[in-house]
DNA sequence: CTCATTGCAAAGGATTTGCACTAAT
DNA sequence: ATTAGTGCAAATCCTTTGCAATGAG
């Protein structure tokens, strides 16, 4: 699902929910839902600024439950101390590499990964609902760059 | 390592490092090192008021510090809004099983896993320093009873 | 005696909430 | 007109820090 379709199914979802299509909500769903990064609500609040319609922290808060609710964000924890947000692409579940020096972050998909933590949890007499697997590591452009360029999250 | 002697092991790093053995330092050893589970600094914190032997917030965060950097406690972060903390063991690496219920935490060790992340990472251009997987799902006890009965973290 | 630790309270960052005000339907 | 959303500031939660008092070596 493209960008701009995404944000069409969130206004959808919106008007099928009887819940206000506010330009704050627009916009919030814009930086998100066409960001290929894993935006923190930091990076979505400095982006709309940046843009000149700036929105207020709290209700960014209030957009990304409501996005996470429909299904087409996802929320993740990087053990950072904040949240991640990105949009729901139409792979089932993904994991995570993430850079320890910038912070950039690459998905990939293993279906064995899936199997195997399904199993285990069963092993364990626990019904999975869920595993989150996140890689840490150095990429290739810090290992090569003595650090001068740190990606921003937008 | 068993529990006495973990706690002897990280007094023996407090003289070797010329910080001062105190009371306190002890006791949050001694509720970390001897729990068999994932603790939260308030978990340490609630559990020394029981003992009678309270200490501040802040020395726990400090003490917490000092063993996470003696080798000899792990933090976690399972993205529940705070850290949880365990003895290391000899085990190198092994991942979690939390109940997303209870909050109950299983370990469990995969040696394929470890070459998965680290061949994964490469294939990437990342040089891999660690992985952390978490599997969540619900317990066997809290699909069983109606929740009535709900593990404390002690 | 000297220097690090302790405890308390204040500060911090991320996130949530109360409430008067504004806007969508 | 209703009803919900918005922004701001205050409040929360977990964690850290400043600082005077305390204790270990």
């Amino acid at each position: 699902m493209d960008c701009a379709s995404a944000i069409e199914s969130f206004l959808a979802y919106l008007r099928d929910h009887n819940l206000p299509v506010t330009a704050q909500r627009q916009a919030i769903a814009e930086v998100v839902l066409c960001s290929d990064r894993h935006v923190s609500a930091d990076d979505i609040e400095r982006e709309l600024w940046a843009r000149g319609a700036a929105v207020g922290t709290a209700t960014i808060y209030r957009t990304l439950d409501v996005m996470v609710r429909s299904g087409l964000v996802v929320e993740r924890d990087f053990g950072e101390g904040f949240r991640r947000f990105e949009p729901a692409r139409d792979e089932p579940n993904h994991e995570h590499v993430i850079c320890t020096v910038c912070g950039r972050v690459v998905e990939f998909r293993d279906e064995r990964l899936d199997r195997m933590t399904m199993l285990i949890a069963e092993q364990h007499d626990f019904v999975r609902s869920r595993h989150k697997l996140v890689i840490e590591g150095v990429c290739g452009v810090c290992r090569g760059t003595r650090n001068e360029e740190r990606g921003s999250a937008i």
